[in-house]
DNA sequence: CAACCCACCTGACTGC
DNA sequence: TGCAGTCAGGTGGGTT
């Protein structure tokens, strides 16, 4: 599930809830996602409080207050998914099937469940945070300033690369995942073939304003599901109802009437209109 | 450096 | 119903 509007609408979720508590517990049920996690570290926060929950690109950081104002990384990878319960003074509840790490803050517990365990979780100093391997050779925020269409300009000339694969290029804009490089693409009008270095500015303007709205859209309508929370991921009202291409091979263009196709592109499913898109 | 390919891991779905 | 095969929204690392 998580591409950057899920992971916002999870780092609002968490900011509602665990905000200004302190760390009380914090459970391991086994010691590595991808990479080995920290674990010592991390229980070592205990007492810490929770000063600000961050995000940059699909990366969460709950920082903390104390020695160093230790933040932790979360990463949810492709099937990560984050919890937020009230457990008040009860005893914690069992494991759920994949649930990997656990941690209460006040009377809120934490609970990070991720089958396929592409995630990660990391404990880095506030200092060391920029320079963190995973994050330091991040691109600009998709729907920061920087991100504009100059910018997406420059940095297509010469690259021959389908421009929906440079649309997912960490290095050149972060943020931007599978489902909505291809939505973007859609929506700008530009096939997502197209080698990158043969934009012309006009389609830099679309392209950025395009991916702009549809991650913008997406988190808005993650963000009404927001109340109340309990795990994001709820994919299946808004999430489906939204995609004009993604998924939709053999279908009707929704403006053109034109059948939508499919192909493989990078090692991704690829899906556009052959008539709105050039 | 760019382009390409693979690995990481499990669940859901398809077709026989 | 069972089983093999296929696919999945991300990212890092290695090779050409």
């Amino acid at each position: 599930m998580p591409e950057l509007p899920e992971v916002e609408t999870v780092r609002r979720g968490l900011a509602q809830r665990i905000l200004g508590e302190r760390v009380r517990e914090v459970e391991f049920a086994r010691a590595d996602l991808r990479r080995p996690m920290p674990v010592a570290a991390i229980r070592a926060l205990r007492g810490r409080r929770c000063t600000a929950c961050d995000r940059r690109s699909k990366y969460l950081l709950i920082r903390f207050d104390g020695v160093g104002e230790p933040v932790v990384i979360v990463h949810l990878g492709m099937s990560g998914r984050v919890f937020v319960e009230d457990v008040h003074g009860r005893s914690l509840p069992p494991w759920r099937p994949h649930e990997h790490w656990r941690m209460r803050l006040g009377d809120r517990l934490v609970r990070y469940v991720d089958p396929r365990r592409f995630g990660a979780l990391d404990l880095v100093d506030a200092e060391g945070l920029a320079s963190h391997p995973l994050l330091a050779s991040l691109g600009p925020e998709p729907l920061g300033p920087e991100f504009d269409a100059e910018y997406l300009f420059a940095r297509t000339r010469g690259r021959k690369v389908a421009i929906k694969q440079l649309l997912m290029d960490a290095h050149v804009v972060v943020g931007v995942g599978n489902i909505y490089a291809s939505e973007s693409c859609f929506r700008a009008g530009v096939r997502p073939s197209r080698a990158a270095g043969r934009l012309t500015r006009a389609d830099c303007v679309k392209l950025v304003d395009a991916a702009r709205h549809v991650l913008e859209r997406s988190i808005r309508a993650g963000g009404t599901t927001l109340r109340d929370y309990v795990g994001v991921a709820e994919d299946s009202g808004w999430f489906q109802r939204e995609l004009a291409v993604y998924g939709r091979a053999g279908e009707p263009c929704r403006v053109c009437g034109a059948t939508i196709r499919h192909a493989v592109m990078g090692q991704r499913a690829t899906y556009w209109c052959p008539r709105c898109q050039r």
